[in-house]
DNA sequence: CTATTCTGTTCATGATACGTGAACATTTAT
DNA sequence: ATAAATGTTCACGTATCATGAACAGAATAG
């Protein structure tokens, strides 16, 4: 799975704090680890042993990073900064209750994606039967091109800002499924906007397939999509290709007048007439 | 409501890199507002205009913030970072149908929490009626000494580790409740230690109760609590001081068992005999 | 529509503090 | 007990960070 990783300092220009890039290459280099030591993280960095030592200090410090018995890891504290971003969104408050409906009526696994740079992001997701937390938990960045709600939201952007996206993410292959030619996906995005309605068919993990509906302002251009997913076998059954789609469309129009709603209640409150 | 602040480069000593602390001291800056300029910040901060351009650049060139026409936000970046790293932790992949259980039995909000340098975090919550998210999220770092979960905890650590805790966060006053005399504090955790419950009236939000148990390690040293807090005057009722402790008893040791066979489910895969 | 005053961005320069490498201190393994 | 790891500290040369001013572009006022 290809996520955005912190490149080494050569490869920026001269308008970046390269002290800086260090530090997030090693925050990186921790994400996936439970706890990992200096030397090896200065070997695996091509570091100092004491340049890693004074940027893990400097976390540890800030809190950011815990010391194990000479060990390091990454703190909470990520999780409190990205928690705070997100409460703060106003389209994440209003969210929880549709996709909760949206889950209980398909018996799947109910999400919310928003885009952020070229990724799609999962915003919210509600899970059916306390299912154990998976690899694609709320924050995971995933390509736009490789999902059912990134399909919905590429079909509902301005041309022009589509097409930046995919000169810059490319299509990058995660399974055979997955469409990596420009021309085939442009065509699909075609018929997703006709229907409004966007499929996954094992194009991000190979057994799992997902429908989607995008969420539109005012402009009728995409601020993110919901989606429903589950197992290959379950979702190929008749009922998901009937009925999933109309329930998607009217989470997506809920979830959209709720932030309609809470935007013109929020202004009537500041600015009363 | 006191956290952890980013300080100033000058009040720290000369083993941390002052560039990274100051890209911090931004990023703690824009946690907490919608999107702001770099003229703001860099009067807000005491910093150079071009100073704080190149870190918010920097930032942005590895999609941790957001630009929208010349303002700059946090991206959701952080809550990926976040929620990997919680994820990794054992204890955030068993608590969850415990914490569903303990929320539907009380019908108030479940919590999780676990220590982290001198702050108690919520590693997960579970609402009942899809409340709206809250002032208290996960990620949320909060003072050991004002909630029952965390008072749970301090009651189950080790004296000197507990001291240290209270010498460095000291005891800060959130509202009248707040306990912030250290003697009163000692003797309340000695009756919690005997109980294995906490409460909680008032003492981090002036009506919020709250009612916490710890889970242990096979030391008996905490590693988290679990916790059931609502509304003052539901939580006064009889039913609460007499059902709650024994609910969430049982819900810490069913958390304590998930996370110990899960780890000698582990270790049979990687050492079988 | 023009002028003005805000923005955000860029750039040259000097002082700073970052990264290097080696020495030291501690723990783990032999 | 010895050796070979580890994490930590420190002095130094230099890369680079912060500064402050100049620049360009947008927003506002006149």
């Amino acid at each position: 799975m290809p996520r955005p990783t912190v490149p080494e300092p050569d490869e920026m220009d001269g308008r970046v704090a390269r002290t800086t890039v260090t530090t997030f290459r090693i925050i990186d280099a921790l994400r996936d680890r439970d706890a990992v030591g200096v030397t090896e993280l200065a070997d695996e960095l091509s570091l100092g042993k004491g340049t890693v030592h004074k940027h893990l200090h400097t976390l540890h410090e800030m809190e950011y990073v815990i010391r194990e018995d000479g060990k390091y890891r990454l703190s909470l504290g990520f999780l409190g900064l990205g928690a705070s971003v997100r409460t703060r969104m106003p389209i994440y408050r209003v969210v929880q209750r549709p996709l909760e409906n949206l889950s209980e009526s398909t018996g799947e696994v109910a999400s919310i994606m928003i885009p952020e740079h070229t990724w799609g992001v999962y915003l919210a997701r509600v899970t059916t039967s306390s299912e154990p937390p998976t690899e694609l938990y709320e924050g995971k960045r995933v390509p736009l091109t490789a999902t059912a709600a990134g399909k919905a939201i590429l079909a509902y952007l301005p041309d022009d800002e589509r097409d930046r996206i995919l000169d810059e993410s490319g299509l990058p292959r995660l399974t055979d499924n997955t469409i990596t030619d420009r021309e085939t996906l442009l065509e699909e995005l075609q018929t997703i906007h006709d229907d409004r309605t966007a499929h996954d068919r094992g194009e991000l993990e190979a057994d799992r397939h997902c429908v989607a509906s995008p969420i539109t302002d005012e402009n009728n251009t995409a601020i993110a999509a919901v989606s429903v997913s589950g197992p290959a076998d379950r979702m190929r059954e008749k009922s998901v290709r009937q009925d999933f789609p109309s329930i998607l469309g009217s989470t997506a129009t809920s979830i959209k007048n709720r932030v309609a709603n809470q935007r013109s209640k929020r202004s009537e409150d500041t600015a009363p007439e």
